[in-house]
DNA sequence: AAAAGAATAGAACGTTCGTGCTAATCTGTC
DNA sequence: GACAGATTAGCACGAACGTTCTATTCTTTT
């Protein structure tokens, strides 16, 4: 890895954080310079533009997240110990940085805008809708779930909840959210369920 | 009423549906500011301060999605038709603007910030769950719900779906996330219903 | 119609934004 | 250790930001 790698990664690990916390938006070039102690130019020489630097996060991101979360989880159990492993690594996600999830917040700030941001952001959400469906599949293949059911009706339910799990948490503060969205989990996946299993 | 309050009026119109796709941050006094004619110092006069227009924002907001989303709902019949006729109105409500339902997208913008805006935000998103609630506690009355339900935590759950559509709607433009709603709709009302009814 | 007060415009402020250009410094190769 | 190329800093730019000040124009009251 040359220098150059070395600092556009220091660059990213910075950013990523900002990001979090702030909003893609928030990350502006001025301030990363100052909280990296780079040169405005010198820093911006890595990314070329704003846009650029905002996929970088995103694209950085996503590697973390694949990396810490997704990963692990898929290493566990197949089937509903596997979907929970995967909802808890989320939630601690979520829950590590202050501003929450980089992927929800961002997907609110460019949902309704046009450019490369937000098409990179898109088919980030629909990798990400992907591994919930795999997740799901291998509920059926274990047989916990029944066979007829429709995958990306549960997708979205369960997405659903995460999201709903992030306002409360963020914004409300609820207390009570990790328990309530445990129940609303075991809701969900009984309502999936085989019911001799 | 006043010539000031007119104007007043006027610009919060604007501001609104500007704010409705660009975000609260959106709106800047400048853009604002044209769009309304006027010049920056005199609309300015109006507000005292940034915070404090985005706080007139979603005050003026909020008046509108309780006369046109919330009052009609509630003179419906109640119970599950009640419940029904206030998510359908909140879809119509985050549908008919292009960057969806303002309170979602301002509670993501400011739900790591500190000020006004966010106390004033969260304050009203507490309103918001006291509605649904309300709505919860009337499905009670009429014996549809079981009366030893967790109305919270049917309120959570809810909300959460709302929350699902609207990045499905927005940001995936998925086609079939009406009757995905729908579906889980239908389910979130089995699971609190009383068996034989 | 005159006087008083409210509403608006104009110009300017200091700051920050993203982005170029040029020059200096550093890194790796021969 | 020199040379080439990559990396970084310095400085400047036009534009936009929120905000303040003063002056002008409208409303309203008398």
């Amino acid at each position: 890895m040359t220098k150059g790698d070395e600092t556009k990664n220091a660059i990213l690990d910075t950013a990523l954080a900002m990001a979090s916390e702030l909003g893609l938006e928030g990350v502006t070039i001025g301030i990363l310079a100052k909280a990296t102690k780079m040169s405005k130019s010198g820093l911006f020489a890595h990314f070329q533009s704003k846009e650029n630097l905002q996929v970088e996060i995103l694209k950085y991101g996503a590697s973390i997240f694949i990396e810490t979360a997704v990963m692990p989880a898929l290493q566990t159990e197949a089937g509903i110990p596997r979907i929970r492993a995967l909802v808890n690594n989320w939630v601690k996600w979520a829950s590590s940085r202050a501003g929450g999830c980089l992927f929800v917040t961002a997907s609110n700030e460019f949902s309704n805008r046009e450019g490369i941001v937000r098409t990179f952001l898109l088919q980030q959400q629909k990798v990400w809708v992907g591994i919930l469906r795999k997740v799901a599949r291998s509920a059926i293949k274990t047989g916990e779930f029944r066979q007829d059911i429709d995958c990306d009706q549960f997708v979205f339910e369960l997405y659903s909840l995460l999201l709903g799990f992030h306002l409360y948490h963020h914004l409300l503060h609820s207390e009570e959210i990790d328990t309530r969205k445990s129940v609303a989990l075991d809701h969900l996946f009984d309502k999936y369920r085989k019911f001799d299993s």
